[in-house]
DNA sequence: GTGGATGCTACCCCT
DNA sequence: TAGCATCCAC
């Protein structure tokens, strides 16, 4: 089994005990070294599978390890492995100790929606303006602090806005326990914790993990660097793959300096290189190299592979994003049509809004296409209705999800009587989901007065079904149940209106029952924390033979044939809100690195010159980091074409390694600025004088819109107003 | 008071 | 572009 390795694989496989720190570049075989070491801890060192913990970053990396470890072992010695990504070992974990937490066993995890509506809830009760702190950005800082287990009374106030999160923050974690939900970042937080206060569970676990495996270790963040330390802090073997060259989830509070705290904290670490890449050709590597190695304060890493110096890089410069989205799609029709497999092309990018062209170039093509993104499917309004209506039914205190299932479809339900039935259960110290379902029973309820009798007749209906599912949840499996819920409803009905629209809608709710039926066999709880658990990677369907569309954030940790990262534009890789932050702009670079480095054989880097930003089409600039990759590396790009000729490469697409012939002509959005721009100072015949606020091009003109000291704001359209600018 | 229509605006990356 | 705040008809 160790023979197919090479000398620095087989010494990560079989190092001995303690802490192993291993630097895996890209392509280096890091998870057959996981792999195989959960093997040879099994079958040569007599390590029972249950004392084995290994975390990766998505469930489908986890799914495919465990498959490859039962291949070399056999599956009845991989029984009670503990795999899993830290949010759903950490979920697991938090059920079996729920005793000792603030939360009921059927918690329920909030996802980014839910965690913006509690923050917007706790916003109004403290009476906090929800346009001078914006609930994103105030919800950001509470999971940065929760990242860095930090707790809302330890939370550091140097500014005012510090003592306005700090109360948020402090409501906000109080309506989670109201809701019994935790949020992504409690899931880590609150584990973390539990380990660090309570010894005896620490103990528990820390007993039972003789190995602990991490992968992509450069991307955990303290709460998940904490929680490792306290499961391996009895047997302390705990081994790390990771490169913090690929580190690119910083916002999401990670910190690629685990790696080296990791040094710090255990003297005795054993560090194991791997440089030897198995995926790329060598020019691709080169470039890769090229482009990292302008990062600084780094350990340099030398990238060799024995695959060949392959073909150069492709680079292609579109007139526009539609002519960009035709090239991509051109080509990969042109090259599956000269062997190449679709399913091993893949098209990346810096924004998923930049999908949607692609998207509708593969469709009129007519060529099929998978797209990764979670968010894609369990994102939708429709999908999002029926699993709040079955997060509702399993933890009736959710009034996030209630909230949301009250009015849709409407039942008569509105703002002001939720916000009573809200006030009427708080005085009696219930949730509103218990008040609802106390309703049910009409003129009985004490809850009944406080209505008017209409909504106290809609809400008594709707308790009723409520309880009516309540009880059926105890029977019924969940696609059973799920069909009870959408016909009780009526949501067939609610949905098609008629428009395709709706059509859609429906479909979506068709797959969604067909992922229910999967868990026919389990609990709602294993559902929906799945549901709420699952990663985008885990959607790319394996069946089909095509090409894949993804994020280059989703592009971690998989490869393919044939790579186009398109959209190499200043401003959106790297992405504009990075410009003042060299940390930051650091991390677009990596991200840019990880792209290349997904590449086996052909590598094309694609722009567009103009892209139709918001309205018009605006010029763009060639990314900086082109400039980084060697002349000799790149086909398609003219000695001129470098940054020199920003803005003035508006020119022809320059394209020179096949015989494309693009239909850059579709769609030839003009360059028409605005003649007005925000700030200018204008005269009206009429109203005198004013100041333009904002103003855009429609049907070919200019619609302006204008305060004026006279009448305030107007609307105008610029042929036919007779604005006079004035300087 | 509810719910549909309309208009405004902000939109990166993800568990 | 879609989500949402705001406005207005019932």
């Amino acid at each position: 089994m160790l023979d197919s390795l090479n000398p620095q694989q087989k010494e990560a496989v079989t190092a001995g005990t303690g802490p192993v720190l291993v630097l895996a570049g890209p392509g280096s075989g890091k998870t057959r070294v996981l792999t195989q070491r959960i093997a040879y801890l099994i079958g040569q060192q007599s390590v029972r599978a249950y004392q084995i913990l290994a975390v990766t970053f998505t469930n489908k990396a986890a799914r495919e390890m465990k498959e490859r470890v039962e291949n070399l072992i056999g599956p009845q010695f991989a029984q009670g492995l503990m795999l899993g990504t830290f949010h759903s070992v950490c979920a697991r974990i938090l059920r079996r100790e729920v005793d000792q937490l603030p939360y009921d066993s059927n918690f329920v995890i909030f996802d980014s929606d839910d965690q913006q509506n509690v923050v917007k809830t706790a916003l109004r009760e403290l009476n906090i303006d929800e346009k001078r702190y914006r609930p994103r950005s105030v919800h950001g800082s509470i999971s940065n602090a929760k990242n860095e287990l930090i707790k809302p009374e330890q939370y550091p106030t140097t500014t005012y806005r510090d003592e306005v999160v700090k109360r948020v923050y402090a409501r906000y974690q109080e309506l989670l326990i109201e809701n019994n939900a935790l949020d992504f970042d409690d899931l880590l937080m609150v584990t973390a914790r539990l380990l660090e206060e309570e010894p005896a569970i620490r103990e528990k676990y820390a007993e039972r993990f003789q190995h602990i495996l991490v992968d992509e270790f450069q991307d955990t963040n303290m709460a998940q660097y904490t929680l490792l330390k306290h499961l391996a802090s009895f047997h302390k073997n705990i081994f790390v793959v990771g490169d913090p060259d690929q580190s690119i989830y910083r916002w999401r509070g990670a910190d690629y300096r685990n790696v080296n705290r990791f040094e710090q904290d255990n003297p005795n670490t054993v560090t194991i290189l791997l440089e030897q890449n198995y995926r790329s050709k060598q020019n691709i590597l080169d470039a890769a190299m090229a482009v990292i190695d302008k990062n600084s304060h780094r350990k340099r890493k030398e990238l060799f592979t024995e695959r060949g110096e392959g073909n150069k890089l492709s680079y292609f410069e579109a007139a526009d994003d539609y002519a960009e989205a035709s090239f991509i799609v051109d080509t990969i029709a042109q090259i599956t049509s000269n062997g190449i497999e679709p399913r091993e092309c893949a098209v990346m990018y810096r924004t998923n809004a930049q999908s949607r062209l692609l998207e509708e170039a593969f469709l009129r093509a007519n060529m099929p296409y998978r797209l990764v993104g979670a968010q894609r499917f369990y994102g939708r309004r429709e999908v999002k209705d029926i699993i709040a209506y079955l997060r509702l039914i399993h933890n009736p205190s959710d009034q996030v999800s209630l909230g949301r299932v009250i009015g849709t479809p409407p039942r008569g339900i509105g703002k002001k009587t939720l916000e009573t039935l809200h006030t009427v259960a708080r005085a009696a110290g219930n949730s509103p989901g218990a008040a609802l379902l106390d309703l049910s029973r009409g003129s009985n309820s004490p809850y009944w007065e406080s209505f008017t009798p209409r909504a106290a007749a809609s809400l008594s209906n709707f308790g009723s079904l409520f309880a009516d599912w309540r009880a059926s949840s105890q029977i019924l499996t969940i696609s059973e149940l799920f069909d009870k819920v959408v016909s009780d409803i009526g949501y067939s009905e609610y949905l098609n209106d008629g428009s395709e629209e709706g059509e859609d809608r429906w479909d979506n709710i068709v797959e969604l029952r067909r992922l229910a039926e999967e868990y026919d066999e389990r609990t709602l709880t294993e559902f929906l924390e799945n549901v709420a658990l699952i990663s985008d990677q885990d959607t790319l369907s394996e069946g089909k033979n095509a090409p894949t569309l993804l994020t280059l954030h989703a592009a971690k940790g998989l490869e393919y044939g044939v790579v186009f990262i398109v959209g190499l534009d200043d401003g959106l890789l790297p992405h504009n809100r990075t410009f003042d932050d060299p940390e930051e702009m650091a991390e677009e670079r990596r991200l840019f690195y990880v792209g290349i480095t997904r590449a086996k054989n052909q590598l094309y880097l694609v722009r567009s010159v103009q892209r139709g930003g918001r309205g018009y089409p605006e010029a763009t600039y060639p990314s900086r980091f082109l400039d980084d990759i060697p002349e000799d590396l790149l086909l398609g790009r003219s000695r001129a074409g470098g940054r020199a000729s920003r803005g003035s490469s508006r020119s022809q697409a320059m394209w020179s390694t096949s015989s494309y012939t693009g239909r850059t002509d579709e769609k030839p959005a003009p360059v028409i600025s605005t003649k007005y721009k925000m700030g200018t100072r204008i005269r009206h015949a009429q109203f005198g004088e004013g100041i333009v606020l904002n103003s855009k091009l429609e049907d070919g003109d200019e619609t302006v819109t204008i305060v004026f000291e006279s009448v305030g704001i107007k609307r105008l359209a610029a042929s036919l107003a007779k604005l006079e600018i004035l300087e």
